[in-house]
DNA sequence: ATTAATTTTTAGACAAAACTAAATATTTTT
DNA sequence: AAAAATATTTAGTTTTGTCTAAAAATTAAT
């Protein structure tokens, strides 16, 4: 058995893992908003159970167990986010609270009902992909953040960085929702900010902005 | 704040509370699998938060908010085993540990969507009322149980009196299912047992099985 | 290569929600 | 109306998951 609390840790294990490396304990206090020594206690544990690798001062990485229950918790969040935003016609920006409870809801007959009723989506509102029964990620989508993309190139918006709302609503009001097309025109040198077409108009951005969407390059 | 234990107990009370008189510590402990010393010390709480009238050996009773709160808890129970079996294609059977989880989840706006979602729907899959917005259950079938239907008489199947699966179970594979038109032939004085009559053919049911179906008698 | 700064861990405390065992009330039976 | 049986409460313990403050280890800076 595991706790809601066990599973938050593990997701986040997992979401501020790199690809070699694993998570700090400072990281994961930030993260988890907690005191670093309640992470410490925790990762003991986490380490007990045999779900993650941990050695003192050396931070914490997930084990293939510890890492298919964390796919396993990320399927479910953005099922239920999927669920809300295309079922019960939830916006973008007010769906990642409640995921975050319904994400803990122990059934996998329950998960895997919901993904068929959704017709197995592949991607969630915010445009993250939904691992599948077996716990895989396939998205062969050449990704990159806005910010990175070279001039006059075109791309699709597929995601964003953080699903914090602030961003989100200030995306959809500028239009900048998932599949729009992009152009960038041209960075500004003095702040690094971008001019970019869209919808056939002109638009500026901050480079904030820009390092926290997620374009398709391919 | 509300913890999803404080919910259970509140559940507890209103579900074992008659017209008049609340819930026994020991009623209570029986219902929740729980010893009646951790009864007393959560009822002292409740009653703290200003929910439940409590007296030193006499039991507990809902108080107008502790009311509202309950039926708000069996809203979502019942709003989420009508998602289940009637989006999902979960049996009437499969759906009660589920339902008994998702009944914490906190989002008003998430209730009344999936209120609207389903239709708005009066009864839940085992035949309960389902309270409204504004806590308020509306059901004007006269109800009784089919173990105290006169004879000859025509009823209808409106519900169970317990959704354990056995029982539900036992009854699907009668076809003894909501909506089902009974008419009761005779009580057989030995046990009685009933012959009833269910889809112009005979059946023997037992007792037991007739006290816990409640039927339609008007 | 020391010193300073930062990160992480340890030790001890606390609240929530359960438990056991013993004490006290209440109810039922004789 | 006592005695017996049952129900309820009290007192003290445990587990889980968090915290603070202090100690120790690691990393960065001079």
């Amino acid at each position: 058995m595991r706790t809601s609390s066990e599973e938050d840790y593990l997701k986040a294990i997992y979401s501020l893992s790199d690809i070699d490396n694993g998570a700090s304990t400072n990281a994961l206090a930030n993260h988890l908003n907690m005191k670093a020594s309640s992470i410490t206690d925790m990762l003991k544990k986490l380490s007990d159970k045999g779900w993650v690798n941990y050695e003192k001062y050396k931070g914490a990485s997930l084990n293939v167990d510890g890492k298919i229950i964390a796919l396993n918790i990320v399927r479910k969040h953005r099922l239920w986010e999927t669920f809300l935003v295309n079922k019960l016609n939830f916006k973008w920006d007010e769906v990642h609270e409640i995921a975050e409870q319904l994400e803990h809801i122990k059934s996998n007959e329950l998960v895997d009902r919901l993904d068929d009723f959704l017709g197995n989506p592949e991607f969630d509102p915010h445009g993250d992909p939904i691992p599948n029964k077996d716990h895989e990620i396939t998205d062969s989508r050449k990704r990159s953040y806005l910010s990175e993309v070279e001039i006059n190139k075109e791309v699709i918006i597929i995601g964003v960085k953080d699903s914090s709302a602030p961003l989100l609503q200030y995306l959809e009001k500028e239009n900048m929702i998932l599949g729009k097309h992009i152009i960038v025109l041209e960075i500004h040198d003095f702040d690094k900010s971008l001019r970019i077409s869209l919808n056939g108009k002109e638009l500026n951005i901050s480079e904030r902005v820009a390092q926290n969407v997620l374009v398709q390059t391919n």
